[in-house]
DNA sequence: TTATGTTTCAAACATATGTTTGATAATGAG
DNA sequence: CTCATTATCAAACATATGTTTGAAACATAA
């Protein structure tokens, strides 16, 4: 079938060429000769530049937010009514992450880049696409978040999951640069695995650190912000 | 003074463009009807984008590295010899970046974006000149984390250094938006100090969270990294 | 004032981009 | 086989981009 063909071997190109350039960085002229398909074959395909970035991510986050979703289902039937702890709503995250048969060519690392590519440069429509396809996935993990850290204040707890989201986008989308840097310094081969691993007691510690009341100090119209 | 005053206009202009769209979603023209100036003063003024997007990160960077570096001396000057604990460090970095006199019209917020851009959306040049110009601040500060972490292994303390870069990136390049939205949830304004004043005791427990050893599985050729 | 160097400006240039077109080839059901 | 549908292809299209140009306006010092 030369047709799933093409809109594979489009895909796989240019979820690849996206990570490493960037979404307005990458023209369909490279993907198309790269992929080696006609030019014509994107719009014809998939009908525009925009719905193709759409398609890269849909290919990715459609399995994973259904696994999530079971994975969730699961994890609240295991503690059933209980409080679940902080650590297992993470490490259900996580597992779904790696464990999940990947639907690319490419790595596990190559994806996260796209996802911090898409968080960061997100110009509208990609940032509209997530929040209206993904929202309600991400709602009911913030959701666990919350009841699994209900002493937190809900300011700071805003916060922190924010840092702790930043940790973990903003790793995973330098990963392979990182990865080569930590071969080079520590010879030692690292996996996305691991470095998952290691973020975990990281953004737990963070998540659990003191909270530090904030000095509403008044003289602080010396910045615009 | 009409030159300077087109020189900083474009700057101001391409600043703000920058931190909303990106670099190479905004155009000269953008920037320069914008900047109520001709499109040729980009190019005679600057050389190029490229030039452009260096100039503006220049004109905050250099100050600030500057400031860094005599804040620097100053820490070590004040626990001469001793161990300087790690929230001393951070402080230091995050009340540079606080206090500094905001050399741009923009707010800090604008620019923590961009730097977040940078990192994130960075083609070979950006990287390349930030590594090159302000590579040595980097590392001078990188080192006083290693002897205020003497205790953490080298490659815990490599990617736990990533995780923490990481938060602050994100969440600082996001900042406008996540304060929209902190303000509407909770009513209360949020300024840079007091995110940042967040971060610290977050990134603090996070580094100094208990190393935990990565079972080195060696059935972990299912997928592509 | 005159002459020199600097800055601004409108216009053109060269190129790269996403998209459309119409013809040609391949495919598959009746 | 036949024919209608689908897929591929080279070429053209329309537009947006960074850059260059040469003349005009401006400023400054002799």
């Amino acid at each position: 079938m030369a047709q799933l063909d093409t809109v594979s071997r489009i895909l796989d190109t240019a979820e690849t060429l996206f990570a490493e350039k960037g979404f307005a960085e990458t023209s369909l002229r490279t993907i198309t000769s790269k992929a080696k398909v006609n030019l014509a074959a994107v719009n014809y395909h998939f009908g525009s530049k925009k719905a193709l970035i759409q398609a890269v991510f849909a290919r990715y986050l459609d399995p994973f937010s259904e696994s999530f979703n079971l994975e969730m289902d699961r994890l609240e039937a295991e503690y059933s009514g209980q409080e679940i702890p902080l650590e297992a709503v993470l490490q259900t995250l996580t597992q779904t992450v790696i464990t999940m048969p990947s639907p690319t060519r490419n790595g596990l690392s190559v994806f996260m880049r796209l996802l911090g590519l898409a968080y960061t440069q997100a110009q509208g429509h990609m940032r509209r696409y997530l929040q209206e396809q993904y929202g309600t996935v991400f709602f009911r993990f913030t959701t666990m978040v919350r009841e699994a850290s209900s002493d937190l204040p809900d300011v700071e707890r805003f916060w922190r999951l924010h840092f702790m989201l930043g940790s973990a986008v903003f790793t995973m989308s330098s990963l392979d640069a990182l990865k080569d840097i930590a071969e080079k310094d520590f010879g030692e081969q690292t996996r996305v695995r691991d470095v998952v691993q290691r973020l975990i007691p990281f953004v737990s510690a963070g998540m659990s650190a003191p909270v530090t009341t904030i000095a509403s100090t008044a003289n602080a119209a010396s910045e615009k912000m």
